[in-house]
DNA sequence: GTCTATATAATGATAGAC
DNA sequence: GTCTATCATTATATAGAC
């Protein structure tokens, strides 16, 4: 046999035990959180405790491989259906498949315990948004915006956060949750605000807006003053 | 970042033992999550292990007597500043305060948790923004919704959610976070985005939106088509 | 009220038999 | 590779001395 799993995160060829434990492990920590032991992931696995930590070395180990494994599977389905539109649509269409539902759940577990992979899934949805964005400009169905990097990290920030505090408070509300109905609920509760605030706004008018922009044009130019000679170009937006 | 005073020349009545461990707790929970021994509080607050359980029974206790607390100051401060604007903006406010900043840290991690105090606050909120979001559509700086309530949850759940996230994040990148310095940073980052999106939204036209309010009144009629014939009229909702 | 000392349980990690 | 058995640590909670 040659198998050599030596390194982690071979999703084909699943029959090994190695990759059993950490499959369980996913489902354990995605389902209880982090806190979970390793006697509970060795039972969900049907195995002893001990060949965990002979195959990981250690629960960190153990966490490092589950992580790695579910970066790795996101990036490969996102390169399957890049033209998914939205932030956090890619997430969200995860959850909708029975197969992915333990990753969504896992994803969840991960962003609320603030370790690295949700930080790296962040970032990658943040520049999703910003080309996603980029391409509404350009065919004329998103407005531009006076700053496409601050406004896809906002966007994004909004719609992750608003899901994590939606399933958490969800999770709190009835364990086990299921996601498949969480998202579907969390879609069918928001829709109609989200489609007011994204086509109409909030505001009656842009007094705030504009107050703002001309804060930012007086401290631009204090600043500018200060540093460099004064230059009248005076960059007026809209 | 120390709620512990040790009680040299403390003018505050609140100085008993019991107290002063319940701050200690509070301030060892903000910084360190709810994972933190009792020990750990026992020596923040200057008594024995011991000590901790004789007066609130257990760490639950400890827990629920925190929590009580924290919810009470912040609903004995809203009541002082009821004309604060925003959403979630009380819970920015507080975080401005270096006598409130330990509290701030608190609800970061009780919302994170998952338990009881976040849903209440949660909830607190939403009403808060609902009545604040009516009071502006009165004097006309605020767009009507089609459906308030839903509007105020929608903003609500975002911008807390979002806060929170940013929050998370930054606590993994840099401990202890200063809530102070990341409030403003929040703050002066998103600003424009935000202003943006509230002022303006982000399509270029209303067609995602009528294509919606379309397919809800296609709903609508055809459900209430469904509920007019009654032959079995024991459900009624809805 | 407050402390020291301890009981009890669960954890991660390890050693050795097969 | 896999298991059983165990170590060492840490947690909460409790009992008893002062």
């Amino acid at each position: 046999m040659r198998l050599t799993n030596d390194d982690a995160g071979d999703s084909r060829s699943d029959l090994t035990t190695r990759a059993r434990i950490r499959d369980a492990a996913i489902a354990v920590f995605a389902e209880s959180g982090f806190t979970a032991g390793l006697r509970a992931i060795a039972a969900a696995a049907g195995v002893s405790p001990g060949l965990v930590n002979h195959h990981f070395g250690s629960k960190d180990g153990l966490r490092a491989e589950c992580d790695k494994y579910v970066l790795d599977v996101i990036r490969r389905r996102k390169a399957e259906a890049i033209a998914t539109p939205g932030p956090a649509q890619a997430m969200k269409d995860l959850a909708e498949i029975d197969e992915y539902a333990p990753l969504f759940a896992y994803i969840v577990r991960s962003f609320q315990a603030g370790d690295g992979l949700g930080e790296s899934l962040f970032e990658q949805m943040v520049q999703d948004a910003e080309q996603y964005l980029e391409m509404g400009v350009a065919s004329g169905q998103v407005r531009p915006s006076r700053d496409p990097a601050a406004r896809a990290r906002y966007l994004t920030l909004n719609n992750v956060g608003a899901m994590l505090l939606y399933m958490q408070m969800r999770m709190h509300r009835d364990t086990p949750i299921d996601y498949r109905e969480a998202i579907r609920d969390f879609a069918g509760d928001l829709a109609l605000p989200a489609l007011e605030l994204y086509s109409e706004g909030l505001f009656s008018d842009s007094s705030m807006l504009d107050a703002y922009l001309a804060t930012e044009d007086v401290a631009a130019q204090s600043e500018d003053a200060e540093t460099r000679q004064p230059d009248s170009t005076t960059e007026e937006q809209k």
